[in-house]
DNA sequence: TTAAATGATACTATAATGGTATCAATTAGG
DNA sequence: CCTAATTGATACCATTATAGTATCATTTAA
């Protein structure tokens, strides 16, 4: 569930290597061979982060891009939000209400509410914290009893979900 | 981003309406009128809910479904589980790191905290919750701020997001 | 025996996603 | 100036995921 695409994925790799060689500029070209990804995807993702405000672009021979701010300052919400858009778990959150369930669904309020959890729980791991190869609390690992993946069940025919 | 299915919110939908009746049975023919929700779609998700555990159906005429549990002890983020399946932001997460990119990425371990503080974000709300129109804290809305809006970009041609 | 209900599968159309290709614009360096 | 290296912007395609629908089997109350 709550499947952020592979290649927000991607981003927050790619932000993690340049925050981790700030000193130097980096190519699209560069990257892609540091990360092994395909140069198209490296480049397409970058104009986004770099639309984002998140890098720095500098165009023509020599040129490429450079974190524009501290790593300790940019959020995972951060590059989350620039990759896939602003974080809205459901449908009808995102445009001021303009579900036509809206009237039946006492729910919709407090979507607000958990959209802000989990965007706090986003913010406040930064990108230099994903530099430190695993944080203090030594692999949390199961985020989730087991008895709820053995109840899974899928909405879809073949399923997979695993 | 961290886009949750419709389906989902349905499902969520749903619960809270068969929580907020939790005296009676309620079939899916019914829900559908309450809930004004096509009725396939809605016999679709109370099936996967009641696979999950959190449903408890009765077959036969006058069968129907109610609540497995107390409304107090079922969290948003079972909900989502059930239908969605396990909670795992990234592709690489969900099984045991079989991403081919792991190698290069140093980010795979700090995903585990990632999903773990969404996970409990999520499953610190109660289906109760869920019920009161508005808890205290009255309308949080804006959960990010809007320069964060202002900026993001998108990934697609046509452009949406919102 | 019938009708009302859930359980299980299978299918289809639409949309989202990942990935690729192409050309324009910019800039350093010979 | 000219060329090569690089980002910026669009447009496109293929694959997959999703939502939604249809169909039949199974159970059970009346
Ligand atoms: S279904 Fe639209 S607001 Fe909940
Ligand atoms: S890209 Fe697979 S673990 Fe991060």
């Amino acid at each position: 569930m709550l499947r952020m695409g592979k290649l927000t994925d991607y981003g927050i790799v790619l932000m993690s290597y340049i925050a981790e060689h700030r000193s130097k500029q980096h190519s699209a070209h560069m990257l892609s061979d540091a990360v092994h990804m395909p140069l198209p995807t490296v480049r397409k993702i970058l104009k986004v982060l770099s639309a984002g405000g998140l890098l720095t672009s500098e165009r023509g021979a020599q040129g490429g891009y450079i974190l524009s701010g501290d790593p300790a300052d940019i959020s995972v919400a951060q590059i989350i939000t620039a990759i896939e858009g602003p974080i809205a778990l459901t449908e009808c959150v995102s445009s001021a209400s303009q579900c036509d369930q809206e009237t039946h669904c006492a729910v919709q309020t407090n979507w607000n509410q958990i959209n802000n959890a989990v965007f706090h729980a986003l913010d406040e791991v930064k990108l230099a914290d994903m530099l430190t190869p695993t944080l203090s609390a030594a692999r949390p690992v199961q985020f989730y009893p087991p008895s709820y993946r053995a109840k899974a069940v899928s909405l879809q025919d073949g399923d997979q979900h695993e």
